[in-house]
DNA sequence: ATTATACATTTTGTATACTGAAAAGCCCAG
DNA sequence: CTGGGCTTTTCAGTATACAAAATGTATAAT
């Protein structure tokens, strides 16, 4: 049907799955497929050059993660952002912040150092370079790395949802500073470094708690500015 | 083709692969399946007299779960009871105890009430007629129910998928009482009801940590006695 | 006797084909 | 026009068919 799409003809078996759940995981978050965007199954299908199976099982795994709402017998489309229940996320994941880097403090170990200080200049070189997007990823990376440390896998698979469904969110808040986040995040994130280093778990908590309030403040203003509208009346 | 598989002529579409997965599900979560139990997609298709396809999507669910394990190319089998990981259990369900009645305190609206009082009773229930496994469900309802009146989706969320991993271990828990648990428990509940109803979150979340810390003690003590075997040296 | 290699079997991953449910189009009566 | 019933079309859900891994087995070579 499709003479097209020959380019890829290295079909290696077993990667179908996770090529479509991975292409369409990035580009919901990326919102390059925005909240309420149908989803064809079919033309996916030829557009990934693959059969309408591995894409269904890909859309399972989404729903399961809710990224995609699916209606019974008719179509799929990505989820919405829950905006009503924006409070019940910053209270979440500023909770996961705090009960995270704690444990780092209390369970890290010598690889953990060296991990969370590699993501740190690496989210240190995205902000030199104003890199918005890579700004988002490494940020996560390093609180994920925070969070490993920690050894606590229930908190990071929450943490790190939190933290991914917050990335449509974070876009926002990176472009509040046009790209430039405020200084004083890459010092946050080095104080976070000392606190965990030295085993401190009172300022580890106290300063995570600090940085999530930052981020929660900042993108409420946004959002509230949003809001306003100066309608005469 | 197949003329056997008579049994089930209700045949609505759309719920092959519900069926399969709550059926996984509760198996699994029953220890019907105990972990590491392999599972054969064309054995189970027969047996629910369907065809592949829907089996591998519930499989493809239960994954993102992490209630089954599956190697690229091989053998998928249930996932194994992380008891390495016994402490971060307990941790993340206390905090979680903690959290969802302090917020159910807080933002409770009438029906939340009604709820919460209907799954304390048909937990009592349960306790007098010694159903183990109906104490466990009731038990789970009742907290779910706390934490939904929290109105936090994303604690709610881990909440029950932590209260659901551990109906394996809650068995242990009610059979260490001889399916008679304390009478304690239903008082502890009905103090947990009161708190909340006064909206008084300081005791809610004082409750709930008494609450939590007793059955990780008991389960601890439980598990403790096993490990500790008295070889003559 | 032990290892290596070829063949067969099992099983997972993917493609294609079929079926039915619901939406969209259509027709005609009011 | 307009709305109720009918047909058509479309697409989600399921079944089946096929292909590539991986494993087991038997036989050959050393």
């Amino acid at each position: 049907m499709n003479d097209i799409a020959v380019a890829a003809p290295e079909r290696k078996r077993g990667f179908g799955v996770k090529k479509a759940y991975d292409l369409l995981r990035t580009e919901i978050l990326d919102l390059t497929l925005p909240p309420g965007s149908p989803i064809d199954e079919v033309q996916l299908a030829d557009r990934l050059a693959l059969s309408r199976t591995p894409i269904r099982e890909a859309l399972a795994r989404l729903a399961m993660e809710g990224l995609i709402d699916t209606l019974p017998n008719r179509s799929t489309m990505v989820s919405n952002i829950d905006f009503l229940n924006l409070p019940a996320y910053f209270d979440a994941i500023t909770l996961m912040y705090r009960v995270t880097t704690r444990l780092a403090a209390q369970n890290w170990r010598p690889d953990d150092l060296d991990a969370i200080a590699t993501h740190q200049s690496e989210f240190s070189t995205a902000v030199a370079n104003h890199d918005a997007l890579a700004m988002i990823s490494t940020n996560r990376e390093f609180h994920a790395a925070i969070a490993e440390a920690g050894r606590n896998p229930y908190y990071t698979a929450l943490f790190v949802r939190l933290l991914d469904d917050g990335r449509r969110l974070l876009r926002l808040y990176y472009q509040s500073f046009n790209d430039r986040p405020p200084p004083s995040v890459i010092d946050e994130h080095e104080d976070i470094i000392a606190a965990i280093t030295a085993r401190d778990i009172e300022a580890s908590d106290r300063l995570a708690k600090a940085h999530a309030d930052q981020i929660v403040r900042q993108i409420q203003k946004l959002l509230s500015w949003d809001q306003r509208q100066n309608i005469e009346l």
